[in-house]
DNA sequence: AATGAATGAGAGTTCATTCAT
DNA sequence: CATGAATGAACTCTCATTCAT
């Protein structure tokens, strides 16, 4: 008998489940579907599964968030939010100008290896030319300090001498991107085609440790 | 016999096309197929489109290519078949090894950048876990010759002391793809973030330029 | 005083609509299902559009009547009711026959004109076969008089000499039943046909004024 | 050979189907869909009903009509079209007005007892505003030749001085209209009232022969 | 007494695939 | 060899109804 305080237990009548609160609701059914988006993309992705895995049932979803569509960038703008908020909180401008675009370097790629399903929901939207975050009011309202943050350190490192001249902001975070997330959203067909298991912590430690070296030898004054 | 001119009078049917050889329609269907898939990933691919955009029936994929899936694969197969390919023209053992290696990035830059599609299908590929690339026995047959070109131009350039010690070949070409592919496939989230076109030709010059800064400032003994 | 504390502690849970009564609720519910039940027939009406009008929510329908299709035998019950409570004041028997077979008229087509949800829920029933109208105990019980009033005004004027004889009663009435709600309950597939609009009040009251000579010309002796 | 037998019985294999033409399947979802439309209406008609009576499959539906909605209208247009035919071959010109009126109305009224379909059709469209019939291009193309034949019968027989003048052609073909089609479209509420089958044979003579007294009487110069 | 979130069966519609010609 | 009509399972989404508060 695996639970002997089952007839004691209020719960013998079979609810079909705790209720939860509309919140709670939307918070599951949200996370279920950053899985399942992130997973198999927005065509590949299906209500029944979410549904499944939220514990919930497809009316909630249609409820909370309308359609599959508007599901979906709901779960962009969770994880996007997600990335801004945590950009906010980075301090670099009063450190060293190298050493803060490299931290800049060690936020995003720690984030991004953090957080898998960010990496698929870029991949997955664009896949669709970028459809859904160019329509979300709430994703252009949340554009990303880090552009501002690496400006500033650029001009700062070049006053100073230290960094080399001549570097565009813009490119300059597209590289830096790069060499974040790459590897992540790569990871299968490479390590397919290697036959080595790119995913490995100490993989991606190595791998950190030389963008990291490309990045301040690329950045330094020569 | 209703019609006993029909022999002297073939065209009294309207036949919509002019009959092609099974190759030709074998080419038309991958053709479209790899539009396709690229524009729309395996999931979000409908054979009814390609059927429309090569002119075939939706018979003719089965016969020559037995299902979706064994179509996709083809396409990955065709597409990356055609890089391994140009690979494979590349002569950069009798260059300099630091020339050697930053032509390769150009090569693997210029073709990625004339391929959009293969970005696409990789990209398609990544969501799908590289399931299909892992089973294909023709693409495990084809394994990059690159890996091996950069292995030796890095040894030659470590041993000719001209080139950083201590770069380990797999990581370093993992980089190199990523200054050459990460821009193309994310263009449209990017483009939109930023809202600029990072897929006009005077952006990907510039970038180009300053990634191949970046990799020659990693590569060159300091 | 009903509620002492009413004056003290009013509103501090905030309710959002004042409370009423269980019968308030009903009539309102009643209401609403009636213009719902009368625009959309019993299939494409919808609960959630009928709580919506009603200021009510869905529990409360189920209270009241139970189900989707005891809600709209209600509706049925209650616009009958109210013809055969119209119809019991009817004083037509101290009359000339034909008269008051003409005022029976009159009374009939106005009912019909005045209460268009009635014309839309029988039309609603008889696209279900008449299956609720046969069940409800309510309305078999509120047999009509009308059926009785015709046949003593038909007696009575074929016994003076005055109406034709061998008109049954009950033919009788279906023929003032259709010259009173046809065009009710075709004016949109008419109007649409003629490209004219015969809901407007001028043309119902020719239609009438024909309708009306149309019957006295059948029914006078001839 | 694996089958010796099968030359003799060619349905040993359970074949699906046997294959029919684009036309037939075509003409039989339309039979099908006519007949669920007129007895459930548009809201209460079922695709799969629909599909199975018609021994098709969904996706012929969308193939051949695209829509639900779609292929209601074609039924309409199927409906109208068969009574439209049928109205160019009514010969009443050469008739005496009278008689051709009288033509006019047993026509009508012996169209809609044979086709109760259009009836029910008629029906689902004014509850929904002839909203599709509003739409439809090719049933407001099909403008039926009826007005003009009853203008033209009447203008005659006022000349000739043997019809009532002062009749509007478009209020006649309405009450004409009514006494053809009012009984059929409410058999069910007027039976299930009157406890009587006005769907009987005998009974819709006898209110034939009434109705066309009353049109005579209505309609000739007394 | 009153609420509205939750339910899951079933709706219309689309899909990859196959069959008869 | 080539066709495209036919298939039915599976998809997204909606509904009448009920439960926990």
């Amino acid at each position: 008998m695996t639970n002997p305080t089952a007839d004691l237990d209020a719960d013998t009548k079979p609810r079909r489940r705790p209720r939860r609160s509309a919140e709670q609701n939307r918070a599951e059914i949200l996370k279920a579907a950053t899985a399942e988006f992130a997973t198999h993309g927005f065509a590949g992705a299906r209500i029944d599964r979410i549904v499944k895995k939220a514990g919930s049932n497809p009316r909630m979803i249609y409820e909370q968030f309308g359609s599959k569509s508007a599901l979906y960038v709901a779960t962009l703008e969770s994880a996007l939010g997600a990335l801004r908020t945590e950009e906010l909180t980075l301090d670099l401008m009063h450190l060293d100008p190298l050493e803060g675009l490299l931290k800049l370097f060690d936020f995003m790629n720690g984030h991004f290896e953090r957080n898998g399903h960010l990496v698929s929901l870029l991949r997955a939207e664009n896949m669709l030319k970028a459809r859904h975050i160019r329509k979300s009011a709430r994703i252009r309202e949340m554009s990303s300090p880090v552009l501002t943050m690496t400006k500033r350190l650029l001009a700062r490192g070049v006053a100073e001498g230290r960094l080399a001249a001549d570097i565009d902001p813009l490119r300059l975070y597209v590289l830096i991107a790069a060499l974040s997330q790459f590897h992540l959203a790569n990871t299968h067909t490479l390590s397919s085609e290697f036959e080595a298991d790119l995913s490995a912590p100490e993989w991606r430690a190595a791998r950190r440790a030389d963008a990291r070296k490309m990045l301040a030898a690329y950045l330094e004054k020569t």
